[in-house]
RNA sequence: UGUCCGAUAGUGUAAUUGGCAACACGUCUGAUUUUGGUUCAGAAGACUCUAGGUUCGAGCCCUAGUCGGACAACCA
C-alpha cells in the first residue's frame, strides 16, 4: 500500500526517512497497518519552536496517514510539574492547529499498571530492590568506557524484593532510602542498560495523584510502557532517546506477547534555530530572573511567546515543513523563520499607515482648514480585502528617517528641494527645513502638486514614496519593537562564555507615541497589519480602547543598501 | 581504550534506491511597482569528509580512517 501517491499538479515532495519507515510498516501490515503517533511533553515549563516541529510531525503523520495521535503528558516527576504547564500545553497545541484523539492523557494515568508490572517483574527475579546511597549507585554504574559493578542486592530473594518494594510503596522509607532496579547487565556498554532504575521514592504531591504515591517510576520504565497501553505504533522523539532504545526494547520485551503489537521508538534530530537558545532550562531561566517578562515575552522562542509576537499557527507549521525531517544535528538559520512569518502576513495582513519617529510636515500651500478622505487598498495582494478613506490634511506626521538634509545619491526619499509621493496622496517637494536653536530639526515646509492626487489619473512619477499620517487626525499608540535577543548565532556554543553575555540590550525598544492612523484606536489584541514600509505588527494584549499596543512581529524585508 | 548515531553549496533538505547533484532560505544582477515590500527574469555558490575497493558507471554499495554529536540524574 503506497500513500505516497500526490494530487495532480502537486510537487513532489521526497518521503523523509519517518514516512519511509511507516509506509514500510504500512506495507508489510504491521500493527494491523495502523499508524497512532503521540506528543508526549513533560509538563516542566513552556512549549518552544522544536516542541512545535515535533507536534507538526506527530500530528502531521497522523493526518497524512489517517492515523490518530494523543497528547500525553509524561509526568512521572511531581518535583517539576504543574498544572501551569499542563494548560499551557493544551493551549499550543490547539492554537498550531491540532486535535489529539480523545482526552490528554497522563503517564500518571498509568501508575498502577506500571506498579503491577513492576511486581511482576519482581516475581520473574528480573527487578530487584538495591538499599545502596544514590552516590554507590552511581560508582558501581562505572563509565561510558568501564563495565560497572553488580549491586550487593541484586541477588535478593524474590519475596524480600516484593516485601521491600510494597514497603516502599506503603510510605515506610524516606526519600532516596532504596531504589527498584531492574536486572539486565552492568557489564553492557551501553548505560542506559545498567540496571535501570525504575522507580524512585519521592514522598511529594503529584499535580494529578495528590499523595496516592509515594515512589515514582522513571522515564524509561514509563514511557514505553505507556505507548504501549495507549497502541502508539511510531514512538518519534528526538536524538538523545536514541541510546534509550535498547532499553525501550528491553522494557517491551518483558511485556509483550512476540510477534503481537508493539511500538516502535523512532529519533530525530531536534530543531536548534540560530540566534537563540532552545532548552527548557535556559528558558526558564531567563524567565526567573526577569531578563524577559514571561514565558510568553515576544523575544522567547516559545510557541506562547511567537503567538504574542504575531507569529501564525498557518506560518509556524510551515516553518516546521520547511526545515525537513532528518537524524543529523542542525541549525536553521534565523532567516528561514522570518520568511515564514512574512510570506503568510504578505498575503492577509491589511496595509495601515503608521509613523514611528514623526517629523511635522506643513504643506504650505494646502488650506488650513481643509480635510480629504483619501482612498486607499488595504492589501494589494488581495483585491477582496477591498478599500479604505483615510484623513489628508494641512499637517502630517512623516518618518524622520525618511528625510535628509544631505543625502547620498542613492536615497530615493525627501531632501531639501527633492520630491516624494506621499502614499495614496500627492507629490510633495520640500521647500524649507526648520530648526530649533540646537540644529535639531523640528519641522518640514513642503508644497504638493494639486495635480497629482493619488488616483487622478496622474501620470507624474517620482522616485520615492513615504507613508505618512495626519497629524489632527491621528492617534498615538505604543510600539515595541523587538530584535533578536541574542547577538551571537549560536549563544550557547562558547567554551568561556555563558549564552547570557551574548543578551541583546537593545532587544526590546518602546516607542510610547507612535502616531497611527484613525482607524487603529479599536483594535483587538492578536490582529495584525502590515505598517507599511516598516513591518508587520500585531496589537498587543496590553491594547486599551483608545490606546493600542503593538508588537513589531518582523520587519519588511530590507534590500536596499546605503551607498 | 567503549557503545550508538551522523557527515551533500553559507543554512536546511533532496537525488524516484547504482545513471548529467536538485529544491528552499540566504547572497548578487536586472525588470515591474504609489511599500527600497510583493511579483517576475536571471546569476554566483559543491573535489558530495578522506583514502582505498566493487562496477561500464558510486553522493548512494564494501573496507579503513577523519571529524562531529549522544551516553556515566533516584531528570525527561
Amino acid at each position: 500500500m503506497n500513500n505516497n501517491t500526490e494530487p495532480a499538479g502537486e510537487a513532489y515532495k521526497a518521503l523523509h526517512f519517518i514516512e519511509e519507515i511507516i509506509e514500510k510498516d504500512l506495507a508489510e501490515g504491521k500493527n494491523q497497518s495502523r499508524v497512532h503517533t503521540r506528543f508526549p511533553p513533560e509538563p516542566n515549563g513552556y512549549l518552544h519552536i522544536g516542541h512545535a516541529k515535533s507536534i507538526c510531525l506527530n500530528f502531521g503523520l497522523a493526518e497524512r496517514y489517517n492515523g490518530l495521535c494523543n497528547l500525553r503528558f509524561d509526568d512521572t516527576n511531581p518535583e517539576k510539574e504543574e498544572q501551569e504547564y499542563v494548560d499551557s500545553i493544551m493551549e499550543d497545541v490547539s492554537w498550531l492547529g491540532f486535535r489529539w484523539e480523545g482526552e490528554p492523557r497522563y503517564a500518571s494515568d498509568y501508575f498502577d499498571q506500571l506498579y503491577a508490572w513492576s511486581e511482576m517483574l519482581i516475581l520473574r527475579g528480573k527487578a530487584y530492590v538495591d538499599d545502596q546511597s544514590q552516590e554507590v549507585i552511581s560508582e558501581q554504574r562505572g563509565t561510558p568506557t568501564r563495565p560497572g559493578t553488580e549491586s550487593p542486592f541484586r541477588s535478593r530473594s524474590v519475596e524480600e524484593n516484593l516485601d521491600l518494594f510494597r514497603r516502599m510503596r506503603a510510605g515506610e522509607f524516606p526519600n532516596g532510602a532504596r531504589v527498584l532496579r531492574a536486572k539486565v547487565d552492568m557489564a553492557s556498554p551501553n548505560m542506559h542498560m545498567r540496571d535501570p532504575i525504575l522507580y524512585r521514592i519521592l514522598h511529594s504531591e503529584h499535580h494529578r495523584t495528590g499523595d496516592k504515591w509515594c515512589i515514582y517510576p522513571m522515564y524509561d520504565w514509563a514511557h514505553g510502557q505507556s505507548d504501549y497501553l495507549e497502541g502508539i505504533t511510531h514512538s518519534i522523539c528526538t536524538l538523545e532517546f536514541e541510546i534509550h532504545r535498547p532499553l525501550y526494547d528491553w522494557f517491551l520485551d518483558q511485556i509483550v506477547e512476540p510477534g503481537a503489537y508493539r511500538p516502535r521508538q523512532i529519533e530525530f534530530a531536534r530543531l536548534n534555530v540560530s540566534y537563540t537558545v532552545m532548552s527548557k532550562r535556559k528558558l526558564l531561566q531567563l524567565v526567573q530572573e526577569g531578563i524577559v517578562n514571561g514565558w510568553d515575552d515576544p523575544r522567547m522562542p516559545t510557541i506562547s511567546g511567537l503567538r504574542r509576537r504575531g507569529y501564525t499557527p498557518e506560518s509556524l507549521r510551515r516553518f516546521a515543513d520547511l526545515v525537513g525531517v532528518a537524524k543529523r544535528d542542525n541549525v536553521i538559520e534565523v532567516d528561514l523563520l522570518e520568511y515564514a512569518i512574512r510570506e503568510d502576513l504578505n498575503k492577509r495582513a491589511t496595509r495601515v499607515m503608521a509613523v514611528l519617529d514623526p517629523l511635522k510636515v506643513v504643506i504650505t500651500n494646502y488650506p488650513e482648514d481643509r480635510t480629504e478622505e483619501m482612498e486607499t487598498v488595504n492589501n494589494p495582494e488581495d483585491e477582496a480585502a477591498g478599500q479604505r478613506l483615510i484623513p489628508f490634511s494641512r499637517e502630517i506626521w512623516i518618518e524622520r528617517e525618511d528625510f535628509m538634509e544631505e543625502p547620498p545619491s542613492k536615497f530615493f526619499r525627501l531632501a531639501p528641494g527633492r520630491e516624494v509621493r506621499l502614499k495614496s496622496a500627492y507629490i510633495i517637494r520640500c521647500d524649507e527645513v526648520v530648526k530649533d536653536g540646537q540644529g535639531h530639526i523640528t519641522e518640514l515646509r513642503c508644497s504638493y502638486d494639486p495635480d497629482t492626487r493619488s488616483g487622478s489619473g496622474t501620470d507624474r512619477k517620482v522616485k520615492g514614496t513615504i507613508h505618512w499620517v495626519s497629524a489632527s487626525h491621528a492617534i498615538d499608540a505604543e510600539v515595541r519593537i523587538y530584535d533578536r535577543l541574542f547577538m551571537d548565532a549560536d549563544p550557547d556554543g562558547h567554551k568561556d562564555k555563558e549564552f547570557k553575555d551574548f543578551l541583546n540590550p537593545e532587544s526590546l525598544r518602546v516607542i510610547p507615541h507612535a502616531k497611527l492612523e484613525p482607524g487603529l484606536s479599536l483594535v483587538n489584541h492578536g490582529e495584525r497589519y502590515q505598517f507599511i514600509r516598516l513591518g508587520y505588527f500585531c496589537a498587543d494584549k496590553d491594547s486599551t480602547p483608545g490606546k493600542p499596543v503593538f508588537n513589531r512581529t518582523v520587519t519588511l524585508k530590507e534590500t536596499w543598501k546605503k551607498a
